[in-house]
DNA sequence: TCCGCAATGTGAGCGGTGCTCTTGACACGT
DNA sequence: ACGTGTCAAGAGCACCGCTCACATTGCGGA
C-alpha cells in the first residue's frame, strides 16, 4: 500500500534503479525460482517453460522476455547447481583445515559434504554431472563454475604434500606429458603459501586430483542413479569406504589429525 | 519375391510360426533395430516413437502394436545395452585368464573394454549408466542384465584372491553387515571352482567389487561427460593411471602374469 | 506537461511430441 | 466361404518450445 505512494515518491526504495527495472529483477528471482522448484520436482530433461508460466500465472511467451530459451534457463540453474556443490565443498574444505584436520580427513569430509549436497539435490546433481541434457550443449560460462570442486580436491593434495601426507603412487606412473597446460598453471595457483611443496609434481598432482574427482563422481552417481540399489544395508558406511578406497589408490595417507 | 507364394503354400519356410507370426517377429525386429539406430544417433531422451514409426514409413499408431509404449521400447533397449557391456567385459575377463594374465592384468583388461564400449556406445551407455530417464523406473527384469558386469568384477577379486593377489585392506576397513544377504549369496556363487580361497572374506570382497565400480562408472562417465574436457591430452593413458590406482585402492596388487 | 518510444504481457499459431480410439481392410482358420 | 481377429490408418487430445502481431503501460526527453 505504501508503495504506490504519490506521483514523484520512492526513488530508491531497498534495490537500485527504476520501478520497472525492480520489477524486471523480482521477475526474474521468482521465475529462476520457480523453474529451481520445477526441477527439483521433475528433473532438468522435464523442465517446462510453459509449466514455470503457468505456475507464474503468466502467459507461456512472457517468459521469453527474461529468458533467451529453455537452454538458457537450464544454463543458469546448472551454473547454479556448479556454484553450489562447489560451494558445499569449499566450506567443507575450510572447516575441516580449521579444525586442524589432516589432509586425508579433508578429503573426506569434502567428499561427504558434496554426497550431502548431491543427495539433497539431486536433480541439481544430474544437471550437473549425469548425463548431459539432449541437443543442449554447455557454453563456456560454465566452466568457472565447474572448477571450483576441482579446485578444492587440487587443494586437497597440496595440503597433503606440505603435510608429508603423500605417498608415491603404487604402481608408478609416468605422468609426463598427461595434463594440459592451462590445467596445470590452474593447479599451480592453488598453493595457499604461493609455493608448492618441495619435491611436488604439479603434473602427477592433477592426476591424483582427477582420481579422486572420478571416484567421488562415481560413487555418487552409482548410489543416486540406482546401481547400488539392493547391494548395501548401509549406504553411508559403503561410501566411506568408497572414498577411503579412493584415498588410498592415490598415496593420499588417512591419518588422524597431529 | 520367394516369399510372396501362392496362397496356402510355404507352411514353415525359414522360421517358425504361421505368417502372421513371422511377419509380426521381423516386423518387431525392424522396429528395435531402427530404435536402436535412433537412440544412436540422438540419445535415449530423443527417442520418438514417431520417428521410429517414420523411419519404417508405417503410421505411429501402428508401433503401438508391438511395443507398449515408449517406456517399454526403452526398456528392451536398456537391457540391449546392459547385456551388450556386459559382455564386452566378460569376453575381456575370458580371454585375458585364458592367456595366463594376473588378476590385476585381467582388472585392467576389462575397464579397458568396458570403456571402449561404452565410448563406441555412448548413448547406451548413458542410457544404462547415466541420469535416469525421467519418469521412467527401469522394471525388474533389467536387474538380471546388469549384473553381468557385476559378475565379471566379483571374478576378478575372487581370482585376485586365489591368486593371493589380494593385499589387505589400507586402511583397514569394518565391512561387517556392509552387504545385504542376497547380494552376498550372488557374490558366493562367482568362484570358477566352487570354493572361495581360504582366509577371503565374501563380504570384503564385494565392497572391493563396488568400489572398483564406482571408480569404472566415475572414469567413464567423467569422461563421456565432458567433465575432463582438456583437462588430458592423452585421454587413454589418464583412464590406465585412474583404473591402476582403483585398483591399489581396493588392493589389488598389479602384477605381471607368473 | 505531454508525447513518443521501449519494455512488457497476451493470445493465437506453427510444428513437434506421446498416446488413445474409432474405423475400415485384410488374412487366417474353420 | 465366411466369421473372427489382427492390423494399419488417421483423427484427436494434451502437452511441448518458440514466434509474432497486437494492446498496454511506464519511462525519459522535449
Amino acid at each position: 500500500m505504501d508503495d504506490d505512494a504519490p506521483v514523484t515518491a520512492a526513488p530508491v526504495p531497498p534495490s537500485a534503479g527504476s520501478a520497472r527495472e525492480r520489477a524486471r529483477a523480482t521477475f526474474t528471482a521468482d521465475l529462476l525460482a520457480a523453474a529451481r522448484r520445477q526441477v527439483a520436482e521433475v528433473g532438468a530433461a522435464q523442465l517446462s517453460l510453459r509449466g514455470v508460466a503457468r505456475e507464474l500465472g503468466v502467459a507461456s511467451s512472457a517468459v521469453y522476455r527474461y529468458v533467451d530459451s529453455r537452454d538458457a534457463l537450464l544454463t543458469l540453474l546448472l551454473i547454479e547447481a556448479f556454484d553450489d556443490g562447489g560451494a558445499a565443498c569449499e566450506t567443507a574444505f575450510a572447516r575441516a583445515r580449521a579444525a586442524g584436520a589432516s589432509a586425508g580427513e579433508t578429503w573426506i569430509a569434502v567428499a561427504r559434504a558434496f554426497r550431502a549436497w548431491a543427495t539433497e539435490h539431486r536433480h541439481a546433481y544430474e544437471l550437473a554431472y549425469g548425463t548431459p541434457v539432449p541437443g543442449y550443449v554447455a557454453p563456456q560460462d560454465t566452466v568457472s563454475h565447474a572448477t571450483r570442486v576441482w579446485g578444492v580436491l587440487g587443494r586437497v593434495i597440496v595440503a597433503a604434500a606440505a603435510d608429508g601426507d603423500l605417498a608415491p603412487l603404487v604402481p608408478p606412473a609416468d605422468v609426463r606429458g598427461l595434463v594440459s597446460p592451462a590445467v596445470l598453471e590452474f593447479a599451480g595457483s592453488l598453493a595457499d603459501d604461493g609455493r608448492a611443496a618441495p619435491g611436488t609434481d604439479a603434473e602427477e598432482g592433477v592426476v591424483r586430483s582427477v582420481v579422486l574427482f572420478d571416484a567421488l563422481v562415481g560413487a555418487v552417481s552409482t548410489e543416486l542413479f540406482g546401481h547400488l540399489h539392493g547391494v548395501t544395508t548401509d549406504a553411508d558406511r559403503l561410501f566411506d569406504v568408497t572414498i577411503a578406497a579412493a584415498a588410498t589408490g592415490v598415496g593420499l595417507v588417512l591419518r588422524p589429525a597431529a
